[in-house]
This record gives C-alpha cells, structure tokens and sequence, in this order.
DNA sequence: TTGAAAGCGATACCAC
DNA sequence: GTGGTATCGCTTTCAA
C-alpha cells in the first residue's frame, strides 16, 4: 500500500507538493509535476479516499436509500433505471455514491442523521419509504439536504422527485374520451402513498371534467387482486369499455380477465396501463401505458440536490416528463 | 458537525473511553458507558467513518463494480436482483458497499487497481464486464481478492460464480428429450461471452448424447434477430419441434415467429427459455424457463470474497444451483 | 516554487 | 478503569 509518503520521497520531494500535484493546485514546475506523475504511475499510487476526505472536510459523496428487500416484484426494474440515472449524473458531477438499504440502517443501530454524519454525506436521495416513517421527522428538520422520489415530503433543505401523476392520468382519461370511451374504470394502487393518490386524484378530475361517472376498484398494485377485482366489477358493470391501470402489473392482471369473460382486447375493451415496464411489450396484445422516465428521475434527483446543496431556490415538487405510449390494448369504442 | 471531542469533554472523560464504547472493547465501568451514549445519542454523535477507517487501517469495503449503461435490456431485472443479494449479505458480514460502473472508474483515468486501493477496498465483486478488458490482467494479478460474476475467470485470489450453466443446458435437453422431441433448435447468445459459449456446451452435449442432430442458431440476445433468425430456421427445417433459448427475451422472439407461421405453442412447437425474468408469467403461454437464482450469486459473491479474503481455500468456478421452470410453452411431441 | 508543520477524527498501545 | 499520545494519509497555510 504505497502512500503520499513513498511517492514524495522517491520523487525526492515534499508530500505538500505532490498533495498540489494530485489536486490540481498550481504552484509546481512542470517539471516536478511530471516527475511525480510518472513516480506515482510507477507506484501504482493513488490518494486514499478516507485521509483525503479527513483532511478536506468536505463532502462529496451521496447516500442513496432504498429499501430493497420489498423488491420481489416488477419493480426490479423500475429501480435499477433510476440507480442509473443517479449514477450517472452523481460521476459527472464528482460524487461517490453510497448505497444503503433501509435495514442497513436499522441493523446499526443508526439513524439516517448519524448514518449521514459518520459518512460524511452531502446528502441523501430517499427512494421506497414510508411516509410515516419515525426517523423521517428527525432527518427533514436536520440540516441535510435530501431529495425524495415518489414521496410527497419537502421541506427548507428537501424536496422530492417524481412524474407529474395528476397530469398524466388526467391525460390518459381524455386520451380515452378521445376514442369515444366513457365508462372508464380505474384500477387503483395502494391507496398508501401520494403516487397511487395522484394517479386518482387525476382520474376524478378527468372524469368529473367529463361529467363522466366513475368507477375505482380500490387494488394494491397486484397482478391476483387486478385479476379478481376487475372480473367481479365487470360482471357487475357492463357497460365499461376501458380499464386505465395505476400499474403495468395489474393491466395484465386486468387483461386476464376480460379475456377470461370472452372480451376480445382492444375490439370489446381497452385497457392502458402505468410505467412503462419492458414486458408491456412482450404481451399480446402490446400494452399501451403512461411512460415514465425512471432514468431522468433518478437524473434529476442528483442535480436537485446539488441545488439544495448550493442553497439555490428549489421548487417543493420537480416533475419529470412522461409520455403516453400507444399500443395494441387500446382502440375506439364502437359500442354505443 | 460533533466529533468524539466533543462527546468526551461533555462526558468529562477523555476521548479514549469514548473510543472504547463505541467499538465495544471492554475497560469501561458500566456507568460511564451509559453515561456516554447518552451523550452521544443528545448530540447526535456517530463516529467518523473516514476518521476510524484511516485510524483502524481495516479494509470494511466491498467494490462493486457493474457496467450499468449497458442495461438497456430487460437485464435490469436481474441486477438488481444481484446487487439485492450482494446488499444483504454484506449488511450481514459488516460491509459497507461502494458501487462503481466501468465508466466512473474511466472517467476519473483511474483503474481499477487504484480504485480499490485509494478505497481502501476490501476487494470487489464484478458483473458485465468484458474479458478481454485490457484493465483486468493487472487486477488478476495483483492482491485485490476478486469475485466474477458470470465472467470465466479465476486466479489466486480470484474467483467467480455463476450457475452451472452446461449442466442445466443438459437438463433441459433431457427433459425434452423425455418429451419426445428430438428436433431440438438452440437459439444462442452473443458467442464471446463464457456464459453464452457454456450454455451452447451444455446443448450440444446433450444433444450428442441422444445421437441426434444439432440445430444452433446464432443469435446475439436480441428478441428482434431471435425472431428473424428462427423463423428463416424454421422454414428450412420444418422438422423441428422444440426450440430451446438462452434467454427468455429471445424466447419471446421465437413464439412470435412461431405463432406467425401457424404453429400452435405448444402443441406444434415447444419454447423453452433461460433467466425467469418474470414477464415471463405475463405472457400467453406463460414461458417455460431455466431459473437462475440471481440473489443467490450476489449473495455468494460476498462469502467467496470474504474467504478470499480469509485466506481460505477456493474454488476455480462456483454454481449456484438453477431449476427448470416446466410452464405453458412446453409439451410432448406428437408429430412423429 | 517548495516544504515544514498543524490539523482532520478516530484508534490503540501503554502507563497510571 | 481510565487517559495521554503517537499514528493513520492527506490537505492547507504560511514562511522560506
């Protein structure tokens, strides 16, 4: 393990120096800068993170919470785009990235204050918590930037990051009045968070602008409750001619279904699902579904905190674009 | 921003003590250690990881090292689930991680070498990258204990995992051999991968067992030239009856052309795929499929580094056991 | 342009 | 049981 020590001494040098050297001070001759370079190659040195972080005090690397174990679902995916979109702006940016999963935290003994002290973040980006979280109340009203995604918190020094979900099922609700549908049936997410909130809340909106009746099966993002919800409702509801889904998962599920009752998808039924997930793309008939962008996101949510950081003026929620993808499941109403 | 000063002056004891506490060495009277956590948890104190890193001089960090920007493919779904398994067993073993995509390490024109060592890296588990990346030779040789995921590559202090992919390659060949399919096509992966070259292995041996002909069609992975390439098969060879992929996106594919040109899945024709990507529950028929357990070899990633790293003897490869996923895409034979 | 030296926050040895 | 202190590897100020 070479240190500074080795490099400066072999170079015949001070350690001051060959610190401005690995820092990109001036105030060395080329000629000694090349010197140790080369030395320093040789040595295969490079500057220990922890000294360095030590002696510089400043911050420069990110936390990035998720919980992971929940994920046994499709969401897989979803989360991996936003941990790339997050990667890749925090290396451009010069941040390091920390990864920790809720019951990291917990396992320690440590909130997410001390986790973030003893680490030396600059922040945290909060994905996959409960709102109602207790150690939440503590971090907001500290003094650590933090940006959320897909949780409805914000605060002086935290903000958070997610789709405009209003807009877009407003959006998907006039897209599918567009093609003459008018008894529309939502089938909802776990009524738990501000997501699966939103997502109705613009349905209703679109609906009530429509002075259309409305028809919510309360779910919980499953593909068996999809299934079974949406049958029984279409039993008793006839005159439904489309299904908009707070997730892709539940579509299929919704899918199922009507096909099961002899519907024939998009003739007799339409059906739209929510984010986007690849294998909409797989299924007969091809999915269409809100899009939403989980790289830009996670993007995003780098640059907010920056901003947090920089104590520039952040909005209380950042919206992403979306953009509806129309494809096989959804077609014009012929049946009135 | 408080330190262990502040903690030992607060407590009227000297920074020695306090040290001891929070590394649970004994020597300290029960009274003052009581007395000092609850300082410490007042002030909000957590040691400096920085700080008792370069004090300690312990590795405690585990690199993992992924080429994210590759994943533009459903592939997402199983890094993540990698990196799930890698995550808890870590918290588990005391590991912090520290993620890092080939690009980062480029970007800052470090290597990997010098990641590990500037890090102070325990050692590193990698995914995705490409063998004959010019970085690895002085990786491989070096003193860095090194996990491969599904890359071939072994050394000293090198290992890797992945599943056995010849012998579930077998299996499957059997298991349709024992359905009575003896026109077996293979739908390969991108040949320079070890995992594409071992599954094609597994094939052929298989197939050369039973003395019956081989079928491999070349392909790269893709659902789109899957889909060309079997169906323009299919047409010279209408006597296959069974189609085996490596990878379910590519069996995706092959039931497209299958279905196009009249053949009823899977009474005309049997698919049969590998990963278990879960969409492969969404479509009809629902995928028959080799399972990885792709949480189990994150999971293992880490033992293997830390008997590495132990100094314990280890395997060249280690597997991970798989299982054949029997779905609705597979069934007997009856055109003989 | 260069270097001596004072930290940064924590650990661990050794003396009391 | 407790504490003084050298040490870890690096940064930074200030004087030469």
């Amino acid at each position: 393990m070479k240190t500074i020590n080795d490099v400066a001494q072999l170079a015949g040098v001070s350690v001051a120096t060959v610190s401005k050297v690995f820092n990109g001070r001036k105030g060395v001759s080329e000629e000694t800068r090349q010197r140790i370079i080369e030395i320093a190659e040789e040595l295969d040195y490079f500057p220990n993170h922890s000294a360095s972080q030590l002696a510089r005090g400043k911050r420069e690397t990110i936390g990035v919470v998720f919980s992971l174990l929940e994920s046994k679902t499709l969401q897989d995916e979803y989360l991996i785009r936003i941990i790339n979109g997050i990667f890749n702006k925090a290396e451009l940016l010069g941040y390091r990235i920390l990864v920790f999963t809720t019951n990291t935290v917990e396992r320690n003994n440590q909130n997410f204050l001390q986790f973030c002290r003893s680490n030396n973040l600059a922040g945290l980006i909060i994905h996959g918590l409960d709102r109602d979280d207790p150690q939440l109340e503590k971090l907001i009203n500290s003094e650590i930037p933090c940006v959320f995604i897909d949780i409805n918190i914000s605060g002086t020094k935290t903000t958070n990051i997610s789709v405009d979900n209003v807009t877009a099922c407003i959006d998907v609700v006039n897209i599918l009045t567009g093609l003459n549908h008018q008894h529309i049936a939502f089938v909802s997410g776990n009524l738990h968070s501000s997501v699966a909130l939103d997502r109705l809340k613009g349905y209703e909106i679109g609906m009530k602008a429509m002075n259309w009746p409305l028809h919510v099966i309360e779910c919980d993002y499953s593909k068996e409750n999809a299934y079974k919800l949406s049958k029984d409702y279409l039993l008793y509801h006839p005159e439904i001619t489309a299904f908009f889904c707070a997730s892709d998962l539940m579509a299929v599920g919704v899918l199922d279904a009507c096909i099961e009752l002899g519907y024939k998808v998009p003739e007799d039924m339409s059906i739209i699902g929510f984010d986007n997930l690849s294998f909409t793309q797989h299924i007969k008939p091809q999915l269409s579904t809100v899009a939403q962008n989980f790289y830009e996101i996670g993007n995003q949510a780098v640059d907010l905190l920056e901003d947090i950081t920089k104590g520039k003026k952040i909005e209380d929620h950042n919206y992403v674009p979306y953009h509806i993808e129309m494809r096989k499941s959804t077609s014009r109403n012929h049946r009135i």
